[in-house]
This record gives structure tokens, C-alpha cells and sequence, in this order.
DNA sequence: TTTCGGTTTCCTGCTT
DNA sequence: TAAGCAGGAAACCGAA
């Protein structure tokens, strides 16, 4: 595995939503996840222990290293005790994506702002992650608390088995607001106004009915998230109405364009945010 | 390797 | 007549 120093957050989320986009009359959509995590009323000291868990997946993520090479265990705890790591700690605790990982929550912590800050997320020069992960791992059953003593292996329930790993790995995507679901997609773009001018709108917000302004629009930025460039609003309408089934959609008769949200979509009211 | 969920593709018929 | 809707069937693909 090999991440150059020109890798950077922008260019990772423009791969998807960058400004290659196709469609010119397209805004471009930040991932509802980066911009739910990464909001100024989240502030890292206050995450809680699953919120660490998916900052570290994030920037794992951003940053195309494989998470699976990060000892979890070793980041078994919640905001505070992140913000309380020094530099070696997180060096230790993480072997090469130490630095990294040191370097943006720390930008988190200072900058008072906890949007993505696309030049501090920057893979820094010196950072290669071509090197082999260190062993830096607890022996099974023990993890980091840097509470009691940086580094000491506190016994503890983690997430140092393949298996545990696994699930861990699981709940952290089962917590993630977001998801490469289409109706996420859908509900993404809703929820992003200011960068949706005219591709979908509301019908009724507290109903959840909303209606497709630009459909062709929406599947052709559906298929290039999906990376298929034969997305079609008629194939994207079809998804959509296997929805019903799973009352994620309901059937709004008689309208065209017109979905509405189901018992089962999750995240889209206002007080889901 | 298998299973499964979530699409994707194609199709026919119906409605607006 | 075109565009959109509805839903069956099969294929595809990635994750578990």
C-alpha cells in the first residue's frame, strides 16, 4: 500500500463529486457523513467513544489506508482521552498513521472549526505509508487507556480479535449516518440545499415528500458516484421502487417525480440532525 | 466459496 | 406521442 504526498482529502472527495463533474448545472454534494462528522458543534473532546471510532475510520478512509492495519484497541476511548494523546502516544499507538492521525485531530482541536480542512488533511511529505505497520498492538484483552498511564494495557473488552475487528468494523458502518445507498444519496442531496439549486426539492419537508426537478440529472450524478456512466433516470426510478417493498419509500399516486420517505428511511427530518 | 442485499438492466404494459 | 410509473425477471457486484 502506497498513498503520495499529493494525495490529498480534496482530490478524494472530487473523485466522486470533483470538478471533473460531468454535468455543469451539477453542484457538487459533499458526502453526508464528511459534513454531518465534521460539523463546528462537534467538537472532538466531546466524541463519544463511536465517534472516535469513526473519525479514525474517516481519515483511514480519506486517506486510502486500509483500516484493518490500525490496532483499534488502541483508540478504545472517547474525545477527551483522544485529545489528551501527545504525538508519541499517537505514534505508538498507531505506527506510521500516527502522524496523520495526530496531525488532524489536532487541527480539530485548535482550529475551532471542525469542518474538513482540506490543506491540513493533506498527507504531509515525510508521512509514508508504504511502510509496514508496526506490531503496535495490546496483547488480546488488553487496550490503551491514557488515562491511567500512555500506552499501559488496561484489560478491557476490544476489538483485538479478527472477529471483534469485524464487528467493530460493522458497528462503525452501521453507525454511519451516511452510506452509499441511494436513497442516502437521494436524502444527502435534500439535505444539502445550498449546494442543491433545482435537482431535488422539497414538497413537504415534514411529510418527507420531495419531487425531482432535474431526474436526469440526478442519475447521471448517481452513476458517476456509482462510477457507471449508463445511469439512466428510468434505471435509477427502478431502484427507487424497490423501496416501497422495504418502506424506505412510500407511493405518493398520481404524481410524477414525486417520492416520499417511509417509516424505514432514516436521518431525512429535521429532528434527525 | 457461498450467500445475500442492493442494485442494475431489460422488458412489457399502463397512465398521464 | 413522449415521458413516467409499475413491477417481474435475471444478472451483477461487493460485503460478510
Amino acid at each position: 500500500m502506497s498513498v503520495t504526498s499529493t494525495t490529498t482529502l480534496e482530490s478524494q472527495l472530487t473523485t466522486t463529486w470533483g470538478p471533473n463533474n460531468s454535468y455543469p448545472d451539477v453542484p457538487l454534494v459533499m458526502s453526508g457523513y464528511t459534513s454531518r462528522l465534521w460539523t463546528r458543534d462537534n467538537q472532538p473532546q466531546f466524541w463519544s467513544k463511536y465517534q472516535v471510532w469513526e473519525w479514525l475510520q474517516q481519515v483511514m478512509d480519506l486517506n486510502q489506508i486500509d483500516a484493518s492495519s490500525i490496532p483499534f484497541q488502541n483508540f478504545d476511548m472517547d474525545g477527551n482521552q483522544l485529545c489528551s494523546l501527545s504525538y508519541q502516544d499517537f505514534l505508538r499507538a498507531a505506527g506510521c498513521a500516527g502522524p496523520l492521525l495526530f496531525h488532524s485531530i489536532t487541527d480539530l482541536k485548535w482550529s475551532g472549526q471542525y469542518h474538513v480542512d482540506l490543506g491540513q488533511l493533506e498527507l504531509k511529505p515525510e508521512l509514508d505509508f508504504s511502510c509496514p505497520f508496526p506490531d503496535v498492538s495490546y496483547p488480546p484483552g488488553e487496550i490503551y487507556d491514557p488515562l491511567t498511564h500512555p500506552l499501559a494495557p488496561v484489560a478491557s473488552p476490544t476489538p483485538s480479535s479478527p472477529d471483534i475487528k469485524r464487528s467493530f468494523s460493522r458497528q462503525v458502518k452501521k453507525q454511519n449516518p451516511s452510506g452509499n445507498h441511494l436513497w442516502e444519496f437521494i436524502r444527502d442531496i435534500l439535505l444539502n440545499p445550498e449546494r442543491n439549486p433545482g435537482l431535488i426539492k422539497w414538497e413537504d419537508r415534514t411529510e418527507g415528500v420531495f419531487r425531482f426537478l432535474k431526474s436526469e440529472a440526478v442519475a447521471q450524478l448517481w452513476g458517476k458516484k456509482k462510477n457507471n456512466s449508463s445511469m439512466t433516470y428510468e434505471k435509477l426510478s427502478r431502484a427507487m421502487r424497490y423501496y416501497y417493498k422495504r418502506e424506505i419509500l412510500e407511493r405518493v399516486d398520481g404524481r410524477r417525480l414525486v417520492y416520499k420517505f417511509g417509516r424505514n428511511a432514516r436521518g431525512w427530518r429535521e429532528s434527525d440532525k
